[in-house]
DNA sequence: ATAATATGCAGGCAAATACCTGCATGTCAA
DNA sequence: TTGACATGCAGGTATTTGCCTGCATATTAT
């Protein structure tokens, strides 16, 4: 996983939005996408580009059509490494700050 | 919780280290933290102020110095949020790929 | 008081980002 | 085959980002 990759793809609320149609609706087609997203096609692909290279997107041609799917991988992987991290110790991190703002 | 802050936050290695500088020992200040990042202390700074913006890190000013803490709580609401949801239909997600992939 | 230390503030610059428009290609259906 | 439709490709531009340097302020220690 290039967490980088991941991360920099999620920091746009435009290809999380993408994420969540695709997850009401896997499979969708570039067409169908766009027209929930009110940009020009061109940007939309761009975006899409964005998810897959991070893995996040995985599509299929299917005649002249492109379909779009969640890959559920990475962001799996994102949470092991990163959000249980800071799961792990998060009480007593937050004991930390709770502390040092009453002023220790 | 503010998603776009969080997720643009963490999509930088920089902050990314940060983060996990602060993991392994809390309450650091700007110039601990810079001794460990090879670049110029105003631009540490500036990814301080990104994290703190995103309510990822709190400061407290002890004297001249400035202490910083990791706040867990965006995080988790982003696990919660995120990661939760596709995590929920997280096999199915995989199936419809899979399948697509193996042409139906 | 004065020097050393820790951080803040302002501005400048190159690269990356997120849009766009215009045209080309490939596929389906009449 | 030909027209309609879905997507690909190329390039142009304004904004944002990440880094820097130089100078200012505030605190501690001698």
């Amino acid at each position: 996983m290039d967490a980088d990759k991941v991360f920099k793809a999620l920091g746009d609320a435009t290809r999380r939005r993408l994420l969540d149609l695709l997850c009401e609706n896997n499979g969708q087609t570039l067409g169908q996408l766009c027209e929930n997203l009110d940009m020009a096609r061109q940007s939309a692909t761009q975006h899409l580009e964005i998810l897959e290279a991070a893995n996040l997107v995985s599509t299929v041609k299917r005649g002249r059509e492109k379909l779009h799917f969640i890959n559920p991988v990475p962001l799996h992987d994102v949470y092991e490494r990163w959000v249980r991290k800071f799961e792990r110790g998060r009480l007593s991190l937050l004991h930390d700050l709770k502390r040092e703002l009453e002023g220790e």
